[in-house]
DNA sequence: CTAAACTCTGTACTATGGTACGGAGTCGAG
DNA sequence: CTCGACTCCGTACCATAGTACAGAGTTTAG
């Protein structure tokens, strides 16, 4: 499990900033590998793959909370207790999905509307999406 | 177009906090209808529909300046610069899309091998999710 | 061997999206 | 007309997700 990167070389990989390394340690959700005394610390290639992971739950909508959840997939040993919080984590994945499609059928329509010119008195954009979202 | 909700109203209808209405009126999303010198303001019912937008939109993972652009599409007359504005916000919101059926995927994929109790040595969820995504 | 570049640790600061609160004024039921 | 509930306004505070920076030590290229 010794790794080869420095944190700056993960960062690097990873595309983000050094102090969000640093940042998700102390947020415990990626651990932090021993010191050799007077040394630097070395990461395996893996923590790439996490960090990664992390940036692309995040921009899915997932809270940092969130995706330590998630990341107990991979860590723990408990596959039922696992596939249970994936269950969970899958239906709300679903329901976004759902919410999206829903506002992006109502803003094709309006576009295509607005786009032939045959638009009512204003633009009602909103509320129609307040109503039918 | 003088309204009949008090603030206390508004906010108990579109299900936020009293807070939450005052700084969206500071944050421009939501304007403030002029007060009768020494009484209380009044909001007209379209104030409702337009902060439930805001919530709505929001969790569909906007951020209040975006949002901001998204009032704009009823708020302008201009039908223009509105429909490119509602076109960008299209083509985003396909993206989270596309995301988020990926994820669901492999998700899906995931807990359908692990049900089977037919997994390998490690349950690499994440790393699959971090490769596949 | 030395200088630049990097790491480590701790603390401070930022932006976003709210929430809370104090003190003054206003409204409405009894 | 009074009391409790509500509004107004300003300011302060909170959580989340980072980002910055100082000062000390370490590593590495020349």
């Amino acid at each position: 499990m010794a790794g080869e990167l420095t944190i700056g070389k993960l960062a690097q990989r990873a595309a983000v900033n050094i102090e969000t390394i640093r940042y998700y340690q102390r947020r415990r959700l990626l651990d932090v590998p021993d010191k050799p005394p007077g040394g630097y610390r070395r990461y395996p290639a893996a923590a790439v793959t996490r960090v990664c992971f992390i940036k692309r739950a995040q921009q899915l909508g997932f809270t940092l909370e969130e995706v330590k959840g998630l990341l107990l997939l991979e860590d723990g040993q408990n596959c039922r207790e696992t596939r249970l919080l994936a269950e969970r984590k899958l239906a709300l994945i679903e329901e976004r999905i759902n919410d999206l499609v829903r506002m992006r059928r109502t803003l094709k329509g309006l576009i295509a509307e607005c786009a032939k010119g045959r638009r009512p008195r204003s633009c009602p954009i909103i509320a129609t999406l307040a109503a039918t979202v």
